[in-house]
RNA sequence: GGCCCCUUCGUCUAGCGGUCAGGACGCGGCCCUCUCACGGCUGAAGCACGGGUUCGAUUCCCGUAGGGGUCACCA
């Protein structure tokens, strides 16, 4: 469990402010949804605001392909942010004028070191199996050769020990001799991203940094920049990084995709993706599944677990096969129209948006995401002759041809075509059989759905209506007494 | 390697000195049943280890082990 800390230190005075910054690089991924998830409930919880910063300072490496998949994901998963979206490298002049302050200030300095010279450093650091740190040579002196190019290091304190009373792993020391003079304006004359957070999150009002784990080292460095500027110090809360089932960082393999994935690859609702991330590393007694409303009531930084926790698909798509069945039968339908369409090679029509619509109930019990619910849904809308799977083909291979003939005719002589009136014929021809309706049901539902595994079968057989069932298993019938058993 | 952080069933968690250590996913069994699901019941499964503190430690403290993060003119 995190440190019970008083969580409005830094917004006593005001309202909570808290932000995402995804660096555009890449897809909006799993980590990056949660460290969304649980700024945008802090902030709604106070009452506060939830801001987006884009941080595309390293232009190399940003695209707009990836700020246009996370806006997407975040939108996806309804986590809207207040007032216009920061980007951060139209901020640069600002940076670079702080930095500017902080030397006149005596709080930075230029250093002259090449990037060679500094390698050369770290190398015999490395040899002599010391902590590789940059060494402040140019730290004290005045006599660098203007002309040549430099970077502006923050000349960070150098005796005594920060302290960081992070909301989630507690209180943090860490001697500022650790610490060595971060590099604020780079030769090129561009703000590093140390100097960038800092700077907007302070201009943007920022009172509650929550994000990776993987920052919170950085969050020494920051701080002195902050003193440095005597800004006022915001709250930091360090979220644990999700791993992998095997414990590893999360990778590629282990479902370290873009959030775009898990709606259009495995077949995800918004709402089961945002509830099982919030499920994992935080808790609220015994309850499992947590509607936003909940989840804003409920959430708090305190309540974060400390250790890294392990990704489990397996969790998330039983949340899934959860919201799924929640889930409004029009919605699902919508949902899942385009695959459905795709399946079929052809539009659909209102006629089969009707069937979709009224088996949806029963389908949405059977599925756990999206693509199995509109895999499963395609045996309604098929033209004769249907398909058979393996499963279904054996089930009929094995059917006495008289047995599903007499069916047929029992079923066909049906005074109305209802699950109830239809579930009657088959029971009563079963005892007039002597066999368990199993026995007339499931080669029945082979023929009927093409498959072994379908919703109750009268159910669909009222669906389908009088002909097409009648029809799907004269078809059936025809492959039986053809190549039917040989026994 | 230095520094920082973490450690309850396989996994996510509840627990905040005295509990039969609770729930969920997954797994096994049973029930329901026209199949598959859903649903219900049920079983196996855990406090990393070693010292303390205490009448009493899963819970507090210190070590050990294991895991993670970070050490750029990336973010």
């Amino acid at each position: 469990m995190g440190a019970s800390q008083p969580e409005t230190r830094a917004s006593e005075a005001g309202k909570v402010v808290t932000r995402f910054a995804p660096s555009p690089t890449g897809f909006l991924h799993i980590g990056g949804a949660r460290t969304a998830l649980f700024n945008y409930l802090f902030a709604r919880h106070h009452g506060g605001d939830f801001r987006l910063r884009i941080e595309d300072t390293d232009r190399a490496r940003s695209t707009d392909a990836a700020i246009a998949a996370i806006l997407d994901g975040m939108t996806w998963l309804g986590f809207d942010w207040d007032g216009e979206v920061v980007y951060q490298f139209g901020r640069a002049t600002r940076h670079v004028e702080v930095a500017h302050r902080l030397l006149g200030l005596g709080h930075a300095y230029r250093c002259y070191a090449t990037p060679a010279e500094l390698e050369a450093l770290r190398e015999a650091q490395r040899a002599a199996r010391q902590p590789m740190r940059y060494d402040g040579r140019w730290r004290d002196r005045t006599d660098g050769p203007n002309d040549q190019p430099c970077v502006i290091r923050l000349k960070a304190p150098r005796d005594g020990s920060v302290t960081i009373d992070d909301l989630v792993q507690g209180p943090v020391t860490v001697a500022n001799a650790e610490l060595d003079d971060m590099v604020l304006l780079r030769s090129d004359g561009t703000p590093t991203y140390m100097l960038a957070v800092v700077v907007d999150d302070h201009d943007m009002g920022v009172t509650h940094v929550i994000r990776g784990d993987d920052h919170l080292n950085n969050a020494f460095r920051q701080l002195a920049l902050i003193r440095a500027m005597q800004w006022p110090e915001p709250c930091y809360a360090h979220i644990p990084l999700i791993h992998g089932s095997d414990g590893a960082k999360l990778s590629k393999r282990h479902g370290a995709l873009g959030v775009d994935a898990y709606r259009d690859e495995l077949g995800l609702l918004p709402e089961a993706v945002e509830n099982y991330l919030l499920r994992l590393g935080w808790g609220h007694g015994d309850d499992e599944i947590i509607s936003r409303a909940q989840a804003i009531d409920w959430f708090d930084l305190a309540g974060v677990g400390r250790g890294p926790a392990r990704f489990d698909i397996k969790k998330l798509e039983n949340v899934n096969g959860h919201y799924l069945r929640a889930a409004d039968d029009g919605r699902l339908v919508d949902l899942i129209a385009p695959a459905v369409t795709a399946a079929l090679g052809r539009e659909l029509g209102a006629a089969d948006c009707d069937i979709l619509q009224r088996s949806m109930a029963e389908l949405k019990k059977r599925a756990s995401n999206l693509n199995d619910l509109a895999a499963a849904s395609l045996f309604y809308l098929r033209s004769r002759p249907i398909p058979m799977d393996d499963g279904a083909a054996k089930l009929l291979a094995s059917a006495g041809p008289q047995l599903v003939a007499a069916a047929r005719d029992a079923l066909a002589a049906a005074g109305e075509w209802t699950a109830t009136a239809l579930e009657g014929v088959a029971r009563a021809l079963a005892e007039a059989q002597a066999v368990k309706l199993g026995q007339i049901a499931q080669p029945l539902r082979a023929a009927v759905t093409g498959s072994a595994q379908s919703p109750g079968l009268f159910d669909v057989m009222a669906l389908l209506g009088r002909e097409e069932t009648l029809g799907r298993i004269d078809d059936a019938l025809g492959t039986i007494t053809k190549e039917g058993p040989s026994a």
